[in-house]
DNA sequence: TGCGTATTTAAGCAAATACTTAAATAGTTT
DNA sequence: AAACTATTTAAGTATTTGCTTAAATACGCA
């Protein structure tokens, strides 16, 4: 814990400083939440099985793990860490257990989508 | 290392399956690059850092050190990641160096500030 | 040159991640 | 109920992350 000042070069505004730290104080809970969402989106495993039910609607973990090539387990924790955070839901067919995107929440997610397609194929 | 199937289910679409997997490959290096960006902005120390350098134009190591209220090596070492990742440029003064969001890459950084200051005041 | 300030880098460490394998839970079928 | 499939959960472990403190580097000024 500090609570000193770094710098101590004439130029530096300490209103300004004061100003972002009360800026920032009102937006606590937003950067809390935003940054949840993007933690989970920052994993390229996560990230593709996002892409992959926004491409195909819905899928059960095995398909992931099939298409992904990987294990069923770690795509179940995966999709929990998903399902917690509020991203997508699930849908119940005897014992299958199909994962979709929640509707709410995709103003970002459809922002990262685009930015996945549209990167500039040669550089 | 697994290449069998999981999927037995009758319904399974092994087709859609081999579909998804060949597309995914085709954008291998996208997800590479974006899920790259977003794991940068998965910190809350980080996504603050952006933030306030979109907010404020430029900003040096011991401003967000005090904004923050964190040493300046753990802020230094925030930005040397963001710097890696191509996010962030910088400008010598004297002995301060001055951060700046790099001009190009802002696609996603915008829109994830303006659903921070966006996002719903009351539950 | 030598001292002071700004910043980075390095080393060390506790906590968080992301997998593995094995076991538990849930539903279907016989 | 027993056997089988789909999924989750738990336990174990190697790697990564994010801080701390201390040392190194860079620039400015006396």
């Amino acid at each position: 814990m500090r609570l000193e000042i770094n710098c101590t070069r004439g130029e530096a505004d300490h209103k300004q400083i004061l100003n972002c730290m009360s800026i920032l104080n009102t937006m606590e809970d937003n950067f809390e939440e935003i940054s949840k969402l993007l933690s989970i989106t920052g994993n390229q495993v996560r990230l593709k099985i996002l892409f992959l039910l926004d491409m195909e609607k819905e899928l059960c973990p095995c398909d992931i793990a099939d298409i992904l090539v990987m294990s069923v387990p770690a795509i179940s924790q995966h999709i929990r860490k998903i399902k917690d955070a509020g991203i997508i839901r699930s849908r119940r067919e005897g014992q299958t257990l199909y994962y979709s995107l929640n509707p709410d929440d995709t103003d970002i997610l459809k922002v990262i989508f685009n930015s996945i397609k549209l990167i500039r194929k040669t550089a």
